[in-house]
DNA sequence: ATAACTCATAACCACCGAGTTATAGGTAAG
DNA sequence: CTTACCTATAACTCGGTGGTTATGAGTTAT
């Protein structure tokens, strides 16, 4: 399910725009080409893979677009999280039931 | 920090061996093998990535080895994603703040 | 109307990595 | 001791993708 997130968020490069949208909130293109270490159409191209991937959204405002994330933009990566570290704590708790039967 | 983390869990079939060891807990190479959809191989450098990323331990037991995930292992994933959707939150409590001392 | 600016797309290149087959190392079984 | 089994490593191929430069589309400014 979260298949498209992960190979999203995989690249250093757009994380790093990622990361930064999130602590600095909206950016335009220019801004974000700015810090990013690499050229303007790299920043477009993947600022175009986190818009697939549901991470961003862009606002047309005249000749610049701003990027943002969109609220809960991040559930599905900790929905599936909580999933993992849940069966093992499961399994965890069962052990814990079995020692405890054997113990009695 | 969590580079290796998202890098390792990007690839599908390597996620799903992770997921499996989550779920059932600890396997050998062969009975990961079996439900891969690739080869032996394959399966053994996917589980040396996870490994190498902390995801994984190994234990070896005769011919085989059992892997299996050791408790907080999703741990970095887990702060990272909350420290990212905290960004978010803060930003909006800032707004909120604003809106209602503007609104006074 | 023309020029300058912002961003997206096109075309191309280079590299990384996931997959394969073949094989080696080590352990149990005959 | 020899054979069969389980896993790891080596060597190689090939497709995907992140980077570049060049250019186009749209917008503001002169």
């Amino acid at each position: 399910m979260p298949d498209m997130l992960f190979k999203t968020l995989a690249d250093p490069t757009r994380r790093a725009i990622f990361e930064r949208l999130c602590r600095d909130g909206e950016q335009t293109v220019g801004a974000l080409t700015a810090r990013a270490g690499v050229s303007q159409p790299a920043v477009s191209k993947h600022l175009g893979v986190l818009k697939q991937a549901g991470l961003v959204l862009d606002r047309q405002a005249g000749r610049q677009t701003h990027y943002s994330v969109p609220r809960g933009a991040l559930v599905p990566l900790a929905d599936w999280t909580q999933e993992m570290t849940g069966f093992w704590e499961s399994r965890f708790d069962g052990l814990e039931d079995l020692l405890k039967r054997m113990d009695q």
